[in-house]
RNA sequence: GGGCGGAUAGCUCAGUUGGUUAGAGCGCCUGCCUUACAAGCAGGAUGUCGGGGGUUCGAGUCCCUCUCUGCCCACCA
């Protein structure tokens, strides 16, 4: 018999063997015929890619979890399923990664030139790049590894510079000198969703600037004294009066004399961006080094002076600050100011302050060469796919803020000074200064023909190429049914059959980063590519995904968010070693409401570590019985479980019926459930059913029927039982298994004696509610007597009746409840050990009777009862009854009530209160049949 | 400065469109090694649903307000 399993489950023996089964066995990989089927219905999802500097961490494993069991959810439901992985070349990321590495080897970057340093990227790339998705492959991920990407692979390089160069030709990309934020520690521009605002509190230093004519001066207030050496206005509002006389005037700027010459001098200007309430009412204007300030410096043709270098440092010849760093620059220029008498005040002033979220770096405002993306005419499409629907956000709430964002937008800054990434795909002329933005690498200026060009230095943000992905993983540019996913030439055929995904499952972190710019791209790349059929494409089909499914952040048990700094970060390899894949699936699942970020417990993977426990020997207690049926001569055909069972034969027992009533509702509430991202609730439903119903009571109730001892009959309701035994447990396995892939599956070969109807459970069918059988009366009849069972239980603890004794009991009912007890009296000295059962013909009351709104029962045990204790809980319940029925009374004695309310809740109300009532008075009864204490 | 959440048992959280006397897991207390499982079984205790006001026959659920607490966005020197 292969039906031999060691006592308690041990994860670590039989997760990596089915991990790399998985893989090895290409289980989950989708052939783009498949897709291309009439009729199918499909589920395509992106796995949002990590870095390639990434460490798997708990985040990770819960958006994996998430989309792993809606994949393998939807794979068993009959759909084509797709699972894209990927990882992401992180540009800023990956050179600080590996300029590091550099650094403890005592080199920079620069001593190795850019191609040389490239060449170590991939290097770095090959040998540690692929570590998050091996432990995406170890944590059993349903995912489609035959199309793995790399955001830098060949064929996606080339749909990055094609997206470039179309948005180049459609006049939405512009490059020119602006205002960026400058991450001095890497020398690089950075977007606006790159820089963190912090709360700092800092000076506010008011500074006198002499008017040029002598005659007075004028006082400004700024936070940044040392960039002053780029000023070149103050600006005043039109209608302070104060300021009115000033207005025109020339000012001396102090300290901006260069090699010992005199100071500049500066006009004083009207603008409206100047407040009268903030300050003195008179700005200082530094265009070079403040984005409203440029701004102003645009409205009235003032030059840009730029006076600090890509680091940070004073860049001023002949200046006495030349070469300090932006803060030494501040001290030293706040000294002079006040040795100079024209510091007039430094007052605390809290700022939000800019800081690199890469580096930590505070941002510098600078003023230089970027290339841009013109975002208006992409966001109105993206606006206007999630307004009309085509885009579903869960939780809604997140609607509203991609709405908002998407509104107030700016244009998008993609050039990185960086050398790692995809390079942006121009040419400047040495001779006429023009840029050429071309496919291929050109031969000749295309403005002025000249062959002296040079490609641009500066590369992509990374979130330009990951904007594109929902498309380039499936072969865009390439024409249509032309393309070839192996030879790398471009797969469109999977274009046509996997575009547009169904859904992305992400944090909310990457909303603006990445959700919204897939959304925005997409909408305004895939109108132009035509549908399968040939015909024009709407912005509802262009859309990269149908819906967005947006994931709380994992915490700490103390809720904290996990940080490095911190060191309270949980790894999920460490977690999982320790309790097991699944038991930390399940824990994470059974966590994941809406709307609420993750505190995530060890306490509570243990509990889901016991429930694969239980699991486990709910197996071993069922390979038992089947090895003793056999040994009985019973014949039990494992391929015929599985099945959906549409009729149960007459013999069917009770808790048989029963179980398959339970099993067909929780199959529907967990389709419910996943449909709705409730995982949550899936996983309770599920747990609920395995461990509270089929565990506790069926396999307790279950074992009556499987004597198989020598002198017993094999008969059809011991067939039945062991048949449907066998068949709950195989479709509750299913049921576990998107959930508990690992555990579900070692279980599932098991069960199939190593001869099973699929290589995998993951490839069979999910159940449904309606494959099996719900008998309403054999489930109430059930429940009355879990109710009749449960009260005995208790009533023989608090008499002290010893747990092995079985004890008579009294019973008054009405005679449905009578006659379900008699014909299963052989449950009630199983589960409640009831020695033997007399019908009573009045109510039971005293100390050793119990009520409930369907019989009365009394366990006859002689032993002195304890009063006390018997008195307090009659008088506490009692207190709660009368309550209750003080409640109902008033509601049912309110006129407006029995008007207004509909009849279902007033016949409800009537009948709780009726029930109520009996109870009340049995309650009492028994408080006055107790003796004197 | 603008916006979005959260506050329910000791802890972590559920609670569908308002509908009868508010739930789960963990923890806690009591008794059990009952032949699948002590990672187990059985029984038990536990709540002014953050405060106040309102709408309603009826509010944990809807509205207003206050308090506390997270988070996101933001070019006020």
């Amino acid at each position: 018999m292969s039906h031999e399993l060691p006592k308690a489950y041990d994860p670590s023996v039989i997760e990596e063997r089915w991990a790399e089964y998985w893989v090895r066995e290409h289980l989950f990989d989708v052939a783009t015929a498949e897709g291309t089927q009439k009729g199918v219905k499909k589920f395509t999802i992106l796995l949002p890619p990590p870095n390639v500097t990434g460490r798997l961490h708990m985040g990770h494993m819960l958006n994996q979890t998430e989309m792993d069991i809606l994949t393998r959810w939807h794979r068993m439901s009959g759909d084509v399923a797709m699972w894209v992985p990927g990882t992401d070349h992180a540009g800023i990321a990956t050179q600080m990664m590996v300029e590091r590495q550099l650094a403890s080897e005592g080199k920079k970057r620069q001593e190795l030139g850019r191609d040389a340093f490239v060449a170590r990227v991939w290097e770095w790339r090959a040998h540690y790049g692929g570590a998050i998705l091996d432990q995406m492959k170890r944590l059993g991920a349903s995912v489609d590894w035959g199309r793995e990407y790399f955001t830098m692979d060949e064929r996606l390089s080339v749909a990055v510079k094609e997206a470039f160069v179309r948005l180049h030709e459609q006049g939405l990309i512009y490059r020119g000198a602006y205002i960026v934020n400058w991450d001095p520690a890497i020398q690089t521009a950075v977007s606006d969703l790159e820089v963190e605002h912090e709360e700092r509190t800092g000076k506010l230093y008011y500074i006198r600037y002499p008017f040029a004519d002598g005659l007075g001066s004028i006082v400004v207030a700024t936070t940044r004294p040392e960039t002053m050496l780029g000023d070149v206005a103050v600006a005043v509002n039109p209608t302070d009066e104060r300021y009115l006389a000033a207005q025109g005037k020339m000012v001396r700027l102090p300290l901006s004399g260069v090699n010992g010459g005199p100071d500049r001098e500066i006009p004083v200007l009207a603008d409206d961006w100047a407040k009268a309430e903030f300050g003195t009412g008179a700005v200082k204007v530094t265009p070079a080094h403040d984005p409203n300030d440029f701004a102003i410096g645009q409205r009235h043709g003032l030059p840009n002076l730029t006076i600090l270098d890509e680091t940070a440092h004073v860049l001023l010849p002949g200046s006495p600050y030349h070469g300090l760093d932006r803060y030494a620059a501040r001290t030293k220029i706040v000294e002079d100011l006040k040795a100079q008498g024209l510091l007039v005040d430094i007052k605390d002033h809290t700022l939000a302050i800019g800081v690199s979220q890469r580096s930590g770096a505070v941002i510098e405002p600078r003023l230089s060469q970027q290339w841009f993306i013109k975002i208006q005419p992409l966001a109105d499409k993206a606006i206007e796919a999630v307004d009309k629907g085509y885009i579903r956000f869960t939780p809604d709430q997140y609607r509203k803020t991609y709405d908002e964002w998407m509104k107030n937008i700016h244009d998008w800054c993609i050039s990185r000074q960086l050398w790692w990434g995809h390079r942006i795909p121009a040419w400047h002329c040495e001779a006429c200064g023009k840029t050429t933005v071309a496919r291929e690498t050109p031969v000749r200026c295309e403005h002025c023909g000249s062959a002296e060009i040079l490609q641009e230095t500066d590369v992509l943000d990374t979130w330009f190429s990951s904007g594109l992905l929902p498309f380039t993983v499936f072969g865009w540019p390439g024409e249509q049914g032309t393309g070839d996913r192996e030879q790398g030439t471009g797969p469109t055929t999977d274009l046509a059959a996997f575009y547009p995904t169904q859904l992305l499952v992400t944090g909310f972190d990457i909303l603006f980063f990445w959700v919204a710019r897939m959304i925005m791209l997409s909408c305004h790349f895939m109108l132009d590519v035509p549908m399968p059929d040939g015909s024009r494409r709407e912005l509802k089909d262009a859309v990269p995904f149908r819906e967005v499914y947006i994931h709380a952040l994992v915490r700490d048990a103390e809720r904290q968010k996990m940080s490095k700094t911190k060191g309270n970060v949980i790894d999920p390899i460490e977690i999982v070693t320790k309790y097991g894949t699944d038991a930390v699936r399940f824990t994470l699942a059974s966590m994941a409401s809406p709307g609420t970020d993750i505190a995530f417990s060890e306490e509570r993977t243990d509990g889901y570590r016991a429930f694969a426990n239980k699991i486990w020997n709910a197996a071993r207690f069922l390979f038992m019985q089947v090895d003793r049926a056999r040994a009985a001569g019973y014949k039990i055909s494992m391929v015929d479980a599985g099945n959906a069972v549409t009729e149960l034969p007459q013999e069917t027992p009770l808790e048989t019926r029963w179980i398959f009533g339970r099993l067909s509702a929780v199959c529907g509430e967990v389709d419910r459930a996943l449909a709705d991202y409730r995982f949550d609730e899936a996983a309770a439903a599920v747990y609920q059913f395995f461990w509270g119903e089929f565990c506790d009571w069926y396999l307790e109730l279950v074992k009556l029927r499987l004597e198989f001892g020598e002198g017993i009959e094999k008969n059809a309701a011991t067939a039945v039982s062991l048949a449907s035994l066998v068949g709950v447990f195989e479709t509750a396995l299913r049921l576990l298994s998107p959930f508990m892939p690992f555990l579900t599956e070692e279980l599932w070969h098991a069960l199939y004696e190593g001869n099973p109807p699929a290589k995998s459970i993951a490839l069979t069918k999910y159940p449904q509610g309606s494959d099996f059988p719900s008998d309403a009366a054999s489930v109430n009849a059930m429940s009355t007597l879990q109710e009749l069972i449960v009260t005995i239980r208790a009533l023989r603890k608090d008499l002290g009746v010893p747990e092995k004794e079985a004890a008579p009991i009294q019973l008054h009912a009405e005679n449905r409840v009578l006659a379900l007890a008699d014909a299963n009296a052989d449950m009630l000295s199983r589960l409640a050990r009831v020695a033997s059962i007399e019908f009573a013909t009045e109510p039971l009351t005293g100390g050793n009777a119990r009520s409930t709104a369907s019989f009365d029962v009394a366990v006859l045990y002689e032993r002195q009862i304890d009063v006390a204790a018997e008195r307090e809980r009659l008088t506490r319940d009692l207190a709660k009854l009368e309550k209750g029925l003080a409640a109902a009374e008033r509601q049912l004695n309110n006129e407006a009530f029995m008007a207004k309310a509909p009849a279902h809740i007033v016949e409800g109300l009537r009948k709780q209160s009726a029930e109520t009532k009996m109870l009340y008075d049995k309650a009492k009864a028994a408080l006055e049949a107790l003796p004197e204490a």
